[in-house]
DNA sequence: TTAGAATATACGAATATTCGTATATAATGA
DNA sequence: TCATTATATACGAATATTCGTATATTCTAA
């Protein structure tokens, strides 16, 4: 993983707030996404195709929903930068967690949404 | 700081280079950032004077140079951020770390430079 | 097999970033 | 004061990024 590469992924607010969610929620799907963040599809989608193509997430594909997490191979240490900066800014993500929330919490979340 | 921000300032190959180095050697000076990263001195004050900016290096001026050093301000997730890459990316730098070296150590690289 | 839901991609427009060159500023020492 | 060294800034050109809209793909269920 090529920090550069790394950091050019987490400078974006979307990518970010994506990655920090799916950090914290070990998983989320498309929609669940759209919900915490209040943007459209394909700038959701396209910003985790982004962060899929240079190895920081993966996909899983269940039924008509795309579940992405965060690539096993990642290294130790961008696991780190990523943990250390999710508790350390929880007024950064509070308002998507809110909104992630309000969706209810898993399994009951995926009924509402995927 | 926002984080946003902050991983901005490290999505740019010249600037995450200046920051990593400048965590490992506490201090350092526009012309040995140069010789250490072998690029022009316009390039490498531009891209100090935006990481001033956005409050991550602060500088201090001594006769002809000019000394940049981590914002004491940083919060400490920042600097951890950075130190976790530092030590995890040892053949990121190692270039930029060996050119450094040749100018030989502080004080006796502070004659040859600055 | 077809409609609809979830997601992905293509594409041009708008915007932002980065760069090299030229020039300005600041400090030093003759 | 003047030449020199170190650093900073201005500015247009080149490049990269981001976006919205339109459309394609994939899957499910009827």
């Amino acid at each position: 993983m090529n920090p550069v590469q790394f950091y050019k992924c987490l400078a974006d607010e979307t990518r970010l707030r994506c990655m920090l969610l799916i950090t914290r929620e070990n998983e989320l799907c498309v929609c669940e996404l759209m919900e915490a963040l209040q943007e459209i599809q394909p700038k959701i989608s396209r910003h985790l195709a982004q962060l899929r193509e240079f190895g920081l997430l993966v996909d899983r594909r269940q039924g008509q929903w795309v579940f992405y997490s965060l690539n096993p191979k990642l290294p130790d240490w961008a696991i780190d930068v990523l943990t250390t900066t999710l508790e350390n800014n929880p007024s950064f993500l509070a308002k998507n967690m809110k909104l992630l929330g309000r969706m209810g919490d898993r399994p009951a979340r995926a009924q509402a949404c995927c």
